[in-house]
DNA sequence: TTGTAGGCGTTATCAC
DNA sequence: GTGATAACGCCTACAA
């Protein structure tokens, strides 16, 4: 029969309610150290009488643990970062941490404070989609003041931190390979391909070709456009750059008018790959709004698998990236870098799956 | 040049460096209290030369306040939990506030255990989808002990807390209206209708006709059948219980295979209304695998405006929540309480959007 | 304006 | 096993 005073009744109540010293009350409430029978029970009913509750905040004081991991994600509201977090929060629970989450929309500015918020809070590890793969000054600090990190989606150059990643290249590679072993040799690309330092997307390809890039801590639309030029180099095809729409941060408008123009051209491509989930849907809008049909009038493999894509007749073929996995891994990594775990930084990279639908088949003469 | 100790300056080490008392530090680090010009510049340097980090367990223990706010979400995966979490997040932030997410998968004692979690964690103030409607004892507890608590979705009966929900019935009774107006007189609805103590479908039906169900605490899909069920008395049609889907507990297969059953019949209705995202995405599978044509073969709206509805053709017609608005207003409130606002419990209710598309039109005759 | 002293609710370290 | 007592890092008196 709990009672319900405003929630003030501390261990030291419990202990003079129990009649034993607050260091007996403290030992069986927190479950450490010895009790008689006796008084663990005198102590338990005590504090079941008062409705004691633990102030996690006192505890973790002392012990400088707070069974917290911090989250900064992109923005929650995307399939994304939602899936991720699930899985992130799933594991985290069955250890009985909490996740302090945050957004920084693909903000350095925001990141940067979300971390600080983050790290004054005093969680005891960090799980962040970096939004700045060179620099990172501030995770550079966090991680030099001893809090564990665990990178998802992309990873800081130089950082010595766990990460999460998918093999994008190898994705994208797969998926333009299977275009072209359908036929086509026009094949459109629309992705986000922002922040971008090392020079414009001339020098990007040129620079794939070369092999003078490298590819480990490009964000994933670069990557993934690596492997796009690189199915075109195994294959022997030419590429051309005008079928490389670059939409811009995240931008749904951006997006749709790349993929419009890239459609209404006289020599269109024969078949299209998007490079992520906002720019498959803006495609397909602009598709449908074409009145192009799939996969006569054009073929199509989107970058991460919606559910809508498998209802539309045809179904889309898609890349699915196995997204709660991603998150149960970061925070599996980031519970064992606070257990204590010492090793190297490990860097896992997940690998996709590409589920077939209907959206491709060979290409037809656009001009009759 | 900050410096990258191991995380352990603290305010003592700042004062000593500074040459002043920790209180001066701490007045100046801490933005209280009266420093002189001179003073606050030496321990700012001293701080910055420390990398001083303020920890913020220190001060909320001292405080009682942690400026963190909990949520618990069904399942922060689907896009409506998404959505609001957006909006709560995006208000916390500008606030400083901090989220502590965590998941109850509607499961009551999942719910218990966050709650549990999250007080233990001292947050300031709580916000919840409660998936208990009537005992919630937990709730009540916590809101005894002074904990403000907002509930979003749904509302727990005799609960003296504030909410912010959706005007479903409104909402459900506006486009059943919409589809009886276009000349529909047999429509089907497919719903999750779940956790409902007061007998079954049929007790249902009669109670709402006889008047004495009070909507106010019902689950959503109970409240959208509440509209349904009206919209049909105020156009005088008979209510064929056998119209009526339920899908159970957020199971797609069962959602399905209702929605087959109810789309194979002979007599099939001319007209569907899903009442929530994952019952669109599972009638909008069923639809295409059935080959039935919008609109001619079926009308359809959908509770819930996804981003697929848009694109598909024609367009579905849906009922769009104002989530992140939901989220916003529930932080909005939640922060006013921990603001010391003391008034009446509030219960705001949220409109809807109906966004009208093209899957509604007059029903054809099904057999020639 | 500044410093000293006490305490927030726990856990840790000792003697007993 | 148990109970004083000192931390943990900060804030809040109060006195100077």
């Amino acid at each position: 029969m709990a009672e319900k005073r405003s929630d003030k009744t501390t261990i030291t109540d419990v202990a003079r309610h129990a009649g034993v010293s607050t260091a007996t009350a403290g030992r069986v409430l927190g479950g450490y150290g010895y009790t008689s029978a006796e008084n663990k029970e005198k102590v338990r009913l005590a504090a079941q009488a008062l409705g004691y509750r633990a102030n996690q905040l006192a505890r973790s004081l002392i012990t400088g643990k707070t069974r917290t991991i911090g989250v900064v994600a992109g923005d929650i509201q995307s399939p994304f970062y939602a899936s991720v977090l699930r899985g992130i929060a799933d594991v985290a629970r069955a250890q009985g941490f909490g996740v302090l989450l945050t957004n920084s929309d693909e903000r350095l500015e925001r990141e940067i404070e979300a971390v600080q918020l983050l790290l004054e809070k005093q969680i005891d590890g960090l799980i962040v989609a970096p939004c700045d793969t060179s620099g990172a000054r501030h995770l550079h600090d966090a991680a030099a003041s001893g809090c564990p990190i665990v990178q998802i989606d992309r990873r800081v150059a130089g950082l010595a931190a766990d990460s999460v990643t998918l093999d994008n290249r190898h994705a994208a590679r797969d998926s333009i390979g299977r275009l072209i072993a359908a036929g086509h040799r026009r094949i459109g690309m629309i992705a986000e391909l922002e922040r971008f330092e090392f020079g414009d997307m001339e020098a990007f390809v040129d620079g794939v070709v070369a092999g003078s890039i490298d590819p480990e801590t490009l964000f994933p639309s670069w990557q993934r456009l690596f492997g796009y030029i690189e199915a075109h180099i195994v294959h022997g095809i030419s590429i051309d750059r005008s079928l490389i729409g670059r939409a811009g941060t995240y931008s749904g408008s951006a997006a749709r008018a790349a993929t419009m123009k890239l459609l209404q051209r006289a020599d269109r491509p024969t078949a299209l790959f998007t490079a992520d989930g906002l720019m498959s849907a803006v495609a397909m809008d602009a598709i449908t709004s074409l009145d192009l049909s799939l996969p006569d009038a054009l073929s199509l493999i989107c970058f991460d698998d919606l559910d809508w894509m498998r209802f539309l007749k045809p179904g889309i073929t898609a890349i699915a990236q196995p997204l709660t996995e991603m998150g149960e891994a970061a925070a599996r990594l980031i519970l064992s870098r606070i257990g204590g775990e010492g090793s190297a930084e490990q860097h896992h990279v997940l690998t996709h799956t590409l589920a077939l639908r209907g959206s491709v088949s060979a290409p037809q003469a656009i001009d009759a």
